[in-house]
DNA sequence: CATTCGTGAAGACGAAT
DNA sequence: ATTCGATTTCACGAATG
């Protein structure tokens, strides 16, 4: 049996068309590709950048998917080369719905001049386009996989999180995805949910209150969308650490470094405890964020600490003395 | 005057029925 | 689906500095 191959480059085919109706102004640093027109119908070709897909205005048909465009990592120096060269994808990544491979395959036994095909060619086409055809069922999925990811990592970046969170997140919602859990529920929802669970998961938690307010679900649906995802995929994520918030609470109250470990001393004692279990982890930590500047002589108020950590004066008032209770009952030299 | 502290009513949530 | 228990929040007033 001969061997296939199969990662030649001829399918690419490259019609050069006047310029086409581009909504937009090439406003990307890299130059994009589609210029020539749809190669079913020969409408003209609309990029929609949100989507990150290039359709055609006419039949609809979907030329070019999932354009995350990071630029070539190759040189060309005439157009030859450039042809060439031009079919190499980019770094594939989970954080891409279809890992940047998606091809459209025409029903028609023709070949690109309109003869028919061979019969052993026609069975090759079958053959392909049975797998295609999967691919293409899968297709509203990737749709929703294409503006998740693209929500997540809007909302990674306003929340400053790093980018294994985003991967995490990416795994989560694909296994969503896999689970059919998405029919009537909200994309947004889900895909803040993945995002919430794979920030406490890595051990970087936001609170609920921060990843809402970079969402664009409103706080309920978002939380309810949690649980059941969590439920649903049976996601271990253990109560987030309130140690976690200290150096964010405390960095943004301008407290002394003394303090912050001052603070982590007073969850730690909490927690040999037991007290925490049961409670906010914002709250506690809020409460050891007021309660350790208190110990060292510092100017904080309950409202300052409130307003930095999204938890009410009260909470911060029963958790801080639990906090002192059980610092001392575990040992903790307590400063008048 | 600002901050802290305590209280009861009310809402939200998870667990159990 | 409802009920129950614990937690948190809100609103208020009192005490403290």
């Amino acid at each position: 049996m001969t061997e296939t191959r199969i990662w030649t480059s001829d399918e690419t085919e490259r019609k050069e068309t006047t310029a086409t109706a581009r909504t937009e102004p090439t406003d990307h640093e890299h130059e994009r590709e589609h210029e020539h027109g749809c190669p079913e119908c020969g409408g003209s070709l609309v990029a929609d950048e949100e989507h990150g897909e290039t359709a055609c205005q006419d039949c609809g048909l979907i030329v070019e998917e999932n354009e995350v465009d990071r630029g070539p990592e190759w040189r060309a120096f005439d157009a030859a080369e450039r042809d060439e060269k031009a079919r190499v994808g980019s770094p594939t990544t989970k954080m891409m719905h279809d890992k940047g491979l998606s091809t459209t395959i025409d029903w028609q036994d023709k070949d690109a001049y309109g003869n028919s095909l061979s019969s052993r060619q026609r069975e090759k086409m079958q053959r392909l386009r049975t797998w295609n055809r999967r691919f293409q069922t899968q297709n509203h999925q990737e749709r929703n996989l294409r503006q998740a990811l693209g929500e997540i990592d809007r909302m990674a970046s306003a929340l400053g999180l790093p980018e294994n969170v985003r991967e995490t997140a990416s795994v989560i919602y694909r296994r969503a995805l896999e689970d059919d859990l998405l029919p009537g529920r909200s994309i947004e929802g889900i895909a803040t949910s993945s995002l919430y669970a794979a920030a406490r998961q890595v051990g970087v938690p936001r609170t609920i209150d921060e990843v809402a307010r970079v969402s664009r679900v409103d706080e309920d649906e978002f939380k309810r969308a949690y649980r059941y995802v969590v439920r649903e995929l049976n996601l271990e994520v253990a109560p987030a650490d309130p140690v976690s918030y200290v150096t964010r609470f405390a960095s943004e109250l301008d407290v002394s470094g003394e303090a912050e470990r001052l603070a982590r001393e007073l969850l730690q004692a909490a927690k040999n405890k037991g007290v925490h279990s049961g409670r906010n982890p914002v709250g506690l930590a809020a409460a050891a964020v007021y309660a350790a500047p208190l110990l060292t002589n510092e100017e904080v108020t309950q409202k300052q600490v409130g307003e930095v950590a999204d938890i009410s004066e009260v909470t911060i008032r029963n958790r801080y003395k639990e906090l002192l209770d059980a610092y001392e009952a575990d040992g903790g030299a307590v400063p008048a």
